[in-house]
DNA sequence: CTATGGCACGGATT
DNA sequence: AATCCGTGCCATAG
């Protein structure tokens, strides 16, 4: 068994530990699952319904004022506003209005599955963006897509039936086509390469010659056929092949068949389905140097307690049934329990974390700060195995748009990785890896020779003997 | 002789 | 207990 102790919550049965455990490692999706199931044969359990802040609309599972808007505005940017709120709001502000719009109880309403299908997921991410007139539009797209993620039919014929101008349309389908998975939409594999390349491009060095081989070679890229690909770009047929390699390993021609669900690990879940993120943070009022916002986002409705009426039928039940209601009381004593707790533990994990990653959450990559699960478990006192089970499998929103999984927070090299892309953006005449080590150690990053060159090379950038042949175009 | 990538080892992580 | 990651050593290519 594993030794958890969190402040707060005393007595500790093992049914208690055990469930607390299982309610951790499950993402708010998961956790809707099993509520709803506990919700559905447990006559003691009631959910109660949600409470909307007045001003900002949020709805919020506790007591008490909104967290966001009543706080006096200090700006102490150190101390983020963690709390829980509920998912619901994120779904009716995406469907509110229109017939079009897949409605809200259709999306995740369906049964077993805990994630929802690839058009609910992409209009999530641009409903915020997206005019009410458009809406019809983006419904219209979203659900002609194939399995592939690709749209099939003429932009024409959308205008034509919607009544609407092509420009109208093209803003729309753009705004979903840099949505994750980015491309999706596209009208063919290149094109939905092309746009992911693009975004890539934004964040990440990307070897100068993958845009035309793309564009230009794109069939014979499909073929692998390397050295006809190299004669094309006037490179030798290795060079076109590590070209090659950086394109299949970070962009996918089928946006469709999503990476996504593969990212998390030990789910059975098919790879066709997306994921709600489990953790929104943004920023107040769009201003940098706020308190972060951070939104653990619950699954339900409400918040649940026991139902009174059902405590009192318990008092004069019938023989045969007190055993059996009884346990059903305690079990959701014990499902409320240790549903708080687990909030608990997310908020105090998020409250970290999110301190610790400031400057990652909105400045980006460069500024991710090495953190381990052990570090954070001694820091809030609890076993390294709650954190890794808090971490493992959740999604976060950050106010850039980006969905990361929250074990991201914990990427050792992503902050060198990211300065040797920049010093490779930068250098003037190609840099050995040794230079680049005695670059990074001046700016304080202790890593080995060995080391680089393998972050390099998982960065997609060529040796420095190969790279000054490429000019950039 | 130098820059790089492969293999393998030990320590951290899960 | 199994796996991942950084690193050192060594062979190879240029």
């Amino acid at each position: 068994m594993y030794p958890i102790h969190l402040q707060q919550i005393r007595p500790q049965t093992t049914a208690h530990l055990a469930q607390t455990m299982t309610l951790l490692s499950m993402t708010s999706n998961e956790l809707r699952q099993s509520i709803e199931a506990e919700l559905a044969n447990n006559p003691a359990l009631e959910l109660l319904e949600v409470k909307r802040c007045r001003t900002c609309g949020r709805s919020l599972m506790e007591n008490g004022p909104c967290p966001v808007c009543s706080r006096p505005h200090d700006p102490n940017q150190a101390e983020p506003i963690v709390f829980t709120s509920t998912q619901q709001d994120y779904f009716s502000s995406v469907s509110n209005g229109s017939q079009h719009i897949i409605p809200v109880d259709e999306l995740p309403e369906d049964n077993v599955a805990p994630s929802i299908d690839l058009p609910g997921f992409v209009l999530q991410q641009i409903a915020p963006e997206l005019e009410l007139e458009d809406r019809p539009i983006a419904a219209h797209i979203l659900t002609s897509l194939d399995d592939d993620g690709l749209l099939q039919i003429q932009l024409f014929e959308i205008s034509r039936y919607l009544h609407v101008s092509m420009e109208r349309v093209n803003h729309v389908l753009d705004l979903i086509r840099r949505s994750e998975p980015i491309g999706v939409g596209s009208s063919s594999p290149q094109e939905a390469l092309m746009i992911q390349l693009d975004i890539l491009a934004k964040t990440q060095y990307v070897p100068p010659l993958a845009e035309r081989a793309i564009r230009e070679g794109m069939n014979l890229l499909s073929r692998h056929h390397y050295s006809k690909l190299g004669e094309l770009l006037g490179i030798t047929p290795q060079e076109a092949e590590i070209i090659a390699q950086f394109i299949s390993s970070n962009l996918n021609p089928y946006p469709g068949r999503a990476h996504w669900g593969s990212v998390r690990q030990g789910s059975e879940s098919n790879p066709h389905t997306y994921h709600h993120p489990d953790i929104l943070i943004s920023t107040l009022h769009q201003q940098a140097n706020s308190p972060l916002v951070v939104e653990i986002l619950s699954p339900i409705r409400g918040s649940l307690q026991i139902n009174a009426l059902f405590r009192k039928a318990l008092k004069n039940a019938p023989e045969e049934k007190t055993e059996k209601w009884q346990q059903d009381l305690e079990k959701a004593n014990l499902l409320i329990k240790c549903l708080r707790q687990r909030g608990n533990t997310m908020r105090q994990l998020m409250t970290i974390l999110t301190q610790e990653q400031r400057n990652f959450i909105l400045q980006g990559d460069k500024f991710m700060r090495p953190l381990t699960r052990a570090s954070l478990a001694i820091q809030l006192d609890v076993h390294e195995s709650t954190i890794s089970r808090a971490v493992s499998g959740k999604t976060a929103r950050l106010p850039n748009g980006r969905m990361i999984p929250l074990s991201k927070f914990f990427d050792r090299s992503l902050s060198v990785r990211t300065l040797i892309r920049e010093i490779v953006k930068h250098e003037v005449s190609p840099l050995t890896d040794s230079q680049i080590t005695r670059m990074l150690h001046k700016e304080g990053h202790q890593v080995a020779r060995r080391t680089v060159a393998k972050y390099r090379s998982m960065e997609g950038i060529l040796p420095a003997q190969t790279r000054h042949k490429l000019p950039s175009p």
